[in-house]
DNA sequence: TAACTACTCATCCTAAAGGGTGATTTTCAG
DNA sequence: CTGAAAATCACCCTTTAGGATGAGTAGTTA
């Protein structure tokens, strides 16, 4: 959290930084103010999308709680392996037959993070490749 | 999606008037066009985050979901989707988690064997990789 | 506050998978 | 016998997956 106020700060600094140069320019050439109230309508309208995403997103997933449990069978959970819930997540995904790249966009984090997800998970389930954790999952039926 | 698109296109016309508004306040009252540009900036910021979690929610998945499936299934053959005995074969020891370099030790026949089938496999299954493959056979139980 | 866990992102490198094409041999029905 | 389908093998190329390693952040708990 300290580091995304951080970030917040610096991007308000440049915003400012880049504001004076445009008034700057704005007294220089005489351009329409049109353009620069445009252009930093742009800026702050992505950055407004990105910090949207990054910081508030997460908090409307709807994440698979690992009390919703089905009732009946008694066989293990994903918890008694160790393997966390994102990575449970990721498991998931993978059995739908998705690629790390699309497992990432469907979680809204990088392909470099579902491919440490995907390490884990092959550690903890002591399999390989993903197909075989697929295997493995089906036959602890966690899945 | 043209819903987004009109909406969009909706913001965009009110913050030109908004800035048309602010560009008449700034020549009448002639306060610093910082504050302008600063208001500007905010109002981006929030809509663009209102923006992004409006229209960039997570992707919901299209579950394929067992209970959607018949209730009599249907138990169609591989033969049935035009997939050869060795094709087969080759998915069932896909389905066991092993690698094409496996799968070729296991047949006694070279790895480009394998991939060769693999390949047409995924045509006949209309899918493009080999978990998706996995998924669909399951989805179709034929195996 | 310190320790711990989960989550995130990154780079470098190797292995595996997949697409496209072409070719030869086997098998089997017409 | 002949043509079609199946099975086999190969090469080239791109994409994806995976291992190893390092590091930063957030939340929880002692």
């Amino acid at each position: 959290m300290r580091k995304s106020i951080l970030i917040y700060g610096i991007s308000v600094a440049v915003l400012i930084g880049i504001m004076k140069w445009l008034e700057y320019r704005y007294v220089v050439k005489s351009l329409p103010v049109e353009a620069y109230l445009g252009l930093i309508a742009v800026i702050c309208t992505g950055l407004g999308i990105w910090m949207g995403l990054k910081y508030m997103q997460r908090k409307e997933l709807t994440t698979i709680s690992p009390q919703v449990v089905p009732a009946i069978p008694p066989t293990i959970s994903y918890l008694d392996l160790g393997i966390s819930e994102r990575e449970f997540e990721v498991l998931q995904l993978m059995a739908k037959g998705l690629s790390n790249q699309e497992i990432a966009d469907q979680l809204y984090i990088s392909i470099h993070t579902v491919k440490t997800h995907a390490s884990n998970l092959y550690q903890k389930l002591d399999v390989k490749r993903r197909t075989q954790a697929l295997q493995k999952a089906q036959e602890l039926q966690i899945i």
